[in-house]
Parts: structure tokens; C-alpha cells; sequence
DNA sequence: CTGGTTAGGGTCGACACGACCAAATCTGTC
DNA sequence: GACAGATTTGGTCGTGTCGACCCTAACCAG
């Protein structure tokens, strides 16, 4: 607080009393698995700047809301989910300039859904997109803002958060086979895993997953039907859960 | 960004023209190892509110500057020190009424010093305070704001980028012994760590540590003169680079 | 010289992990 | 109905890591 040294074409004593304004708003980061694939949420921007443009939902915090009443509140506005599932703050923005037309520094956060099919119609699908994530880091789809390093830590984020906790189990549904759940670290990861070692390594950790005891239906290329289990304790409970590093799988031929 | 459902007791249609103005701050929570025990920088407020209790250093972000720059400016500030070595955002806070004078949302950074010799000299001393990690997160100093719970989120961060980052060099002198790399992972994680084995774990990720070929005098009780080491390939620039899980030590008997 | 202390190096067993193989069970086609 | 392809599940095995433990080298204090 108390400001000492002096700072080139400062004036020593800063006066905290004048402070400066700023907006702050909160981003939410909303990733789904689809087709196989990582996707995300974008809306388009009605308003300048950056307007017709792509960007992340999100919106202002309000003076009596938290920080993470303000994504969740946002999350179910733009998505009509209200789940306090997967909400996890990972980082804060605030560059001179990143909004031309005002002073604001946002707070974004990373939520995970485990479908979609209510999501876009939550919002006003005209609006609404679900872009796969790969498209957007390579830069195929512009954003509006710094949503884009936004996204890319958000993307780096969810890699260690799968690794470190038990996430994965919030891609998918309410019961699913153990090939879902390994589908959602090959595409988050981007790598192929072994799936006799990939159960090896779910079933070590007790109480993550819960087999159901039924089967689930095998897929039109046929194949023996996989057992069904469900989410066992939270991913919010436990610290590191499991790990899975670097099994690579050879090239299918 | 586009508000569509009604919340309870909020209009529908929420005006981001006029947006709620805050303050923004920034709070470091100023880390270093002294007499062996993880300890933190602390201030005392000079004005309300809290005044005269203990708070971490922090000041209003300037909207020309970005939180980054804040931050080390901020710590520049308080300890005279500049340096881009260590400075890690970890988090934002924003609850409602967490200052009472206004509406302040605030972004905690975590910085890693080696020596605090400096540092008291650096800002007045009558006003800072080198404290126990562990004095304060049992509460036998109580810091002002909820400043006890950025504190806690600081030491799990740390936790974690000791192990996953080689973080622990910036703890340590420009030269050090295994032995004092080994104090800091001890310090910070509350284990006995076996010394040969951390010797082995540090040796495995090459380019880490580098032996100087210089001996440290050894301590006043005798020993084999130690290797002297210094800081390699930077904590910033790798990902994972090393683990140290919980081997432990036996009771010294 | 002797005992205490610390650094550095070696060994060994347990265990985790990745690569690979085999059996079971389904779908679709011939 | 037989067969090929696909997929899950379970087993094996070699390699490497990790933790526990011991030993020696080198220093200090008496």
C-alpha cells in the first residue's frame, strides 16, 4: 500500500483515494464434448466493438454477486444450464486497451457440459455457436478481444485439470462406458491410449467410477457391449485422483 | 454478453451502459525461506479500514499498466526488488463487501524471493513484517480483508508449482547445495525427503541444477563439504519437469 | 585419535506403466 | 449359418521409477 520508490513519469505518492474505474466483467469458457471432438461456446457480439464478431459469452459482474455467482449466473443465461458441476476460475485479464472503449480487467472461468443438445437452444441459435476448439486456437475462427489467449489458457487448464482431477467425468453423460471416458482425454490430449491400460488405470483409483452393472448397446461396427458405469465421488473432493501420462497407442493399420 | 432469461428480482434486460464501477487492486503475496520455515511479507495498513492490522502488500492497478506490471510494480515497491524471476497469478477475488468502503475486486499474485535481507530495508521497516507461512494460516496473525484466504490459496499454489515447475531455485541463492534446495521442498511440504534419493530426482532432469565444481563451507557441525550448484534452464520455460512425490524420511533417532 | 555429522553413492525390492497378446461377444456380409 | 471385422475385457511381461536402507568419504570438536 504504501507506495515508496519513486516510478519513471509517476508522481511518487499515487493516490489510492482517486482510484481509477474499471468495468469487470466475467468469461465463461464452455466446453462440451461433440462429434469426438473438443468443442466450445461462442455467441456473436450484437454491439461494438468487435461487433458481428465471435467471442465467449460473458458479461458484467454486478456489485452484490461473487465472482462465481457472476459465471454461473452468465453460464445459465447463455446456456440455460445452472449447474454448480464445473466452474473453475483460471485466470484474470486486465491490458490497457484490451476493450477500446473502457477501462476493463475480466475474470474467466471454465465450465465443462456433458451435452449440448439443450444448450444452443437455451440462447438465440442465430447467435450461438458451437465451434470445435482446435479451429479456434489455430486461428480459423477470429475473436473478439484477447478471447483468444483466453481460450488458450482455458485449453491448457482443462489438460492439467483431466490429468489432476477427475473432470473427465463432466464431458460425459450421467452413465457411459469407459470408451466414452477415454474418448474425452484422446481428444483433449490429442493422443491415442491403450484401452486395457486405460481401465487398468480408471479401476486403480476406487470410487471415481461406479459400474452400473448393465451393458451398453455396441456400436454399428459391432463389438462387445461395454459395461455402463457412472460418476462416482466428485472431482471437487480429492486432489490428484489418477494419472495418465503418455501411453501412446500405435497407428491403428 | 446478450441476457436473455430473468433472474429473480433482477430486471431481464440488465444494462451494460452503465456498468458498475470498481476498483481494482493487486495483492502479492511475497514468499521466501528464512531460518529454515517458509515465511511472507506482511504490512501493516496505515489507514481504514483495518487500520493497523496486518494485510498482504497491494495497491490499485493504473489503467495504463497491466495486471502483470502491476504486480511488479507493487512488489517493486515493497521490497526493492525487481525482478521478472518469479511472479505467478493464481487468482481473483471479488466478493461483495470484502472492502467495505467500496467495491473492490482484487488479483493476487505470488512472488518467490531467495533473500530477505533486502527486503525490510526496501520498504519501512516499522511496517513490515516477516511472518511464518504457518503463524498465518493457523490464525495466529490475523490479516485484514480475506486476505487469510488468498494466503491459503498462495501456499497450494506454491505446493504445486514446486512440484511441477522447478520452481524451488528461486527460493535459493545464486549458488546453493542440494542440501538447501532440499530445505525448501521440506519447508514447503512438510515432509522429511530422503537425501540421496532427492540427489537422484534432481540429477534426472538434466540441465536443471548445475554443479559450480565449487565446495560450500560446511556447516558448524562438521560434514562433508557440499557441491555447489546454480540455477540452469529457467523454471519459466519448461513444463513438467521433475517429481518428488512422498518419499519420507524416517524419524531421526 | 575418536566420535559425531553431513554429503555422495550404491543396492534392492515393490510397484507402476507401457507394449503386446488372447478370449469373449457383438454387427454386418456372404 | 459361417465368417470377417470390431470392440471390450483380461492377462503377461519387461522396463523403469521410487522409496528404504546401507556404506564410505570428508569435515569438525574435543
Amino acid at each position: 500500500m504504501e507506495t515508496k520508490s519513486s516510478d519513471a513519469g509517476v508522481p511518487a505518492d499515487y493516490d489510492p483515494a482517486q482510484f481509477p474505474a474499471f468495468a469487470v466483467t466475467v468469461d465463461v469458457v464452455i466446453l462440451t464434448m461433440s462429434d469426438g471432438e473438443l468443442h466450445m461456446l461462442l455467441v456473436r457480439r450484437g454491439e461494438a466493438p468487435y461487433k458481428g464478431m465471435w467471442a465467449i459469452p460473458g458479461g458484467f459482474k454486478r456489485p452484490t454477486e461473487t465472482l462465481d455467482e457472476a459465471a454461473r449466473r452468465e453460464l445459465a443465461e447463455e446456456t440455460g444450464v445452472d449447474v454448480a458441476s464445473m466452474l473453475t476460475q483460471f485466470g484474470a485479464y486486465g491490458d490497457p486497451g484490451r476493450d477500446p472503449r473502457m477501462n476493463v480487467v475480466t475474470v474467466a472461468y471454465l465450465a465443462v457440459l456433458r451435452d449440448v443438445g439443450v444448450i444452443v437452444a437455451g440462447t438465440d441459435a442465430t447467435d450461438a455457436l458451437l465451434a470445435p476448439v482446435a479451429g479456434v486456437l489455430s486461428g480459423q475462427v477470429d475473436l473478439a478481444f484477447d478471447h483468444r489467449q483466453i481460450v488458450r489458457d482455458a485449453i491448457e487448464r482443462v489438460r492439467v485439470e483431466l490429468e489432476v482431477s477427475g473432470i473427465a467425468t463432466a464431458f460425459v453423460g450421467p452413465t457411459f462406458t469407459l470408451a466414452e471416458l477415454r474418448a474425452v482425454y484422446e481428444a483433449t490430449w490429442g493422443v491415442q491410449l491403450d484401452a486395457a491400460n486405460f481401465r487398468r488405470s480408471v479401476a486403480a483409483d476406487a470410487g471415481w467410477v461406479i459400474p452400473t452393472g448393465r451393458l451398453a448397446q455396441p456400436g454399428p461396427a459391432g463389438g462387445r457391449p461395454a459395461e455402463l458405469y457412472r460418476a462416482g465421488r466428485s472431482w471437487k473432493h480429492g486432489g490428484p485422483i489418477h494419472r495418465l501420462t503418455s501411453q501412446r497407442r500405435p497407428e491403428r493399420k
